[in-house]
DNA sequence: CCTCGATGCGGTACTCGGTGCCGGAAACAC
DNA sequence: GTGTTTCCGGCACCGAGTACCGCATCGAGG
């Protein structure tokens, strides 16, 4: 299950544990399989079960520990030139392709998560994290902004929120369709809304009170003032 | 604790069960106190706990169904006339109100979900109860607009992360200051995103194929023709 | 006044997720 | 061969949540 083309050398019984979940878990429901059904299919002792997995809700969701580790390091690696809300919408690409890489498993999961009330709840929580590492990244970059932080939480929020979109919809048709071209189009409603292709800021080189635009005639005032504002007025 | 103006009669055990857990709560945390504990302080039976609350996290969480429910009714009783984004902005200023109404208690709760995993992940599974009542209603306003579906959950989406902004920022201080202004703050920004006051569509009377708009000399043909094809493409 | 049914509360026993602890087996260094 | 580390299994235990039963109270009706 999975690509473990990252690191992780032996993880024989971390993967019998996940296969021997899922089967129990698609023919007989989450809530109505135990722990020890799982330990007992998989033939290891139930104290190891939990060595793998914290919690019994976990062993759904194996490579998310993995994917959130990709963002941040992504993430760590940007430059100050790039668009920070591109940025964004490239890191949550990532998140997109780990459930590509797996149609099947992404929509057996999804009916789970969507019957089961607990893994919803889980499954919120990852998210959260996600956002959380998208808002942090959005908040350094607008360190110096007005209303940085504001605007950093909420853009995070809809880079997350366009991205369920362009998933769900994927998952809800059985894994059919290109789910990379779908999340672009979603991400690209996002970046269209707040960096327009219209108005680009830069802040000059050396010099904390000067900022460059490029922008074009058709573009009307009041926005070109609102965006230099933003870039130069203190938080 | 919090107001009881609307209905349920004589709730005496549950707000003791409340005020005896909120005790322990913050006596000697939310995980060293066991649900014996609190019964027992309350001086009731341990399966009296469970009538009032499904699980004991609940009770950390004990005026949220009814806010809830009011939001359902407040987003039930609106025109077709009101702006959409307006109205779930107005929804969301309804949270806000709950908290503000008891700052010493949500300030207390505060330290709790900041401090305790599990109460966190509760907190969430609140929260997306409400985003998905505000996505919901959106949706069906924006039925008919092309990519409204995905334009409801982003939207959705930035007004909780608006109004989670300006709530923590005011629970962090302690419950100083004004919330209700530090909220409308957050959601003008969310609201001048989307419907900026340059440009208003609206859909003419018995006529799908006609709309009006409302704009100003400035406002660029770009964002004009979007608005346009937006609200009158087919899904 | 007595009876009957409904409702609300408490007690007991049970399931199951999750943890701490310990003992044993295998791998490895010297 | 011996000591050490690591991994695994077994056991006991805790606490959340549930099913079931028994009891008390209260109001309706004869």
């Amino acid at each position: 299950m999975g690509t473990a083309s990252t690191n992780s050398p032996k993880p024989a019984m971390r993967d019998s544990l996940i296969a021997a979940a899922f089967q129990l878990f698609l023919e007989r429901g989450y809530e109505q399989t135990t722990v020890d059904d799982i330990v007992t299919l998989a033939g290891v002792g139930r104290r190891s079960f939990f060595r793998y997995f914290p919690s019994k809700e976990d062993v759904v969701f194996p490579d998310h520990e993995q994917c959130l580790a990709d963002m941040t390091r992504f993430l760590a690696a940007s430059a100050d030139s790039d668009d920070p809300i591109v940025r964004v919408c490239d890191a949550a690409r990532l998140v997109m392709r780990m459930y590509a890489e797996n149609p099947t498993f992404s929509v057996q999961r999804y009916r789970l998560t969507r019957e089961v009330t607990g893994l919803r709840t889980y499954e919120l929580s990852v998210v959260w994290r996600y956002e959380k590492t998208l808002g942090d990244y959005l908040r350094t970059r607008w360190a110096d902004r007005r209303d940085g932080t504001l605007r950093a939480n909420v853009v995070a929020a809809a880079v997350v929120a366009a991205h369920n979109h362009a998933l769900r919809h994927w998952l809800r048709s059985g894994g059919e369709g290109d789910p990379l071209a779908e999340v672009d189009q979603a991400l690209e409603f996002v970046r269209t809304t707040w960096s327009p292709d219209a108005v680009a800021v830069a802040p000059a080189e050396e010099n904390e009170d000067v900022v460059v635009v490029i922008t074009k005639r058709s573009t009307p005032m009041w926005r070109v003032v609102r965006e230099v504002e933003s870039s130069l007025g203190e938080n």
